[in-house]
DNA sequence: ATTATTACGTACCGACTGGTATTTTATTGT
DNA sequence: ACAATAAAATACCAGTCGGTACGTAATAAT
């Protein structure tokens, strides 16, 4: 997981997982079946150890734009995210990703989407939120921008250029 | 350049470019020097051939919002860019390639970049432009959503999401 | 016509990929 | 103490990668 954090999925090899985690190529195939099951593997613990403090800021019910700033530091300055995100990561190589692993990304997008149009439609009723964006696509929008400031990050990209362009992008959803 | 177009880049070997253009490895060895020779000079092309297009809407001088909307049109709607640009993805997965396809990715940025900034700066002179966001942060943010969507259209997504994210996007630095 | 030169492609190189057959080591049963 | 069994690693597989040495065919010079 550390590997896949620090580097691109892509190009880390079996290999070389297995050289750093000092454990034999059969012990690790006899443990995950494969690059498949292992690229799986990283991806649930990743979601359990990292992807739940998005869900747990959405889940805080809190007013729009505090929800916002928290998604925005979370992303664009948060040290922990300073080389990416091993789902968006993983998710930008989709194409080269197994049958199980594919799935779990799959899986995970449409939690997270279905999470802030949850959270939106909330925000409506108390009138938190305008009405004449469908809270799906502002969901999907939301989900997109974070995924692109955290390959920004990924990319090495400035912090703060990141920050101005998420802050920007989030602005587009608040606008009464 | 249509393999790369149709395909990632990264997923598109030596090999498969020969045996495609029914030409040996030595010979494109000769002409080109190398994957980086190859690599630059497929964007060269593109560059002249493709991302003119989008250098000529920002030229035209036209109303913000018309020349927004000609760039939304041209990343989410225009066929030819149905699966996505090579820029973008030779940009996406910048830290493969060679010093010479690396450097001209980027003068194709920071050029993209520098026409979007003078654009602006020439709207907000005749007062079409609101002042409270700097030329070059939506310069840099406009870039960023274009690339985004066309990440998105060569990923597969349903081209009217494609549109509605870039939409919504587009419309914060429209906002007065 | 014959030689010198240039262009060109076959066949190969070492490095690396994901994945396994086979051998060695450790454990268990008697 | 020794045989049977389970576990684990070494050493290997075929395939692909980017890149090139070298033999061959076409051209140019004499």
């Amino acid at each position: 997981m550390q590997a896949y954090w620090d580097d691109d999925p892509a190009d880390v090899s079996i290999n070389a997982i297995c050289s750093m985690a000092e454990v034999s190529k059969p012990a690790l195939y006899r443990v995950f079946g494969g690059e498949d099951g292992l690229n799986r593997a990283v991806l649930d613990r990743y979601a359990e150890q990292v992807l739940v403090d998005i869900f747990d800021i959405l889940a805080r019910g809190a007013p729009l734009e505090e929800t916002l700033e928290a998604l925005v530091h979370f992303a664009s300055e948060d040290p922990k995210m300073a080389t990416g995100c091993v789902f968006y990561k993983m998710r930008a190589g989709k194409h080269r990703l197994g049958p199980m692993t594919r799935g779990r990304v799959e899986e995970i997008y449409t939690g997270a989407v279905e999470a802030f149009t949850t959270y939106l439609e909330a925000r409506r009723t108390v009138g938190d939120w305008r009405d004449d964006v469908a809270p799906r696509t502002a969901a999907r929008y939301v989900v997109e921008q974070i995924g692109l400031a955290l390959t920004q990050r990924a990319a090495g990209e400035a912090p703060n250029q990141v920050r101005d362009t998420l802050k920007l992008a989030v602005s587009a959803i608040q606008a009464t």
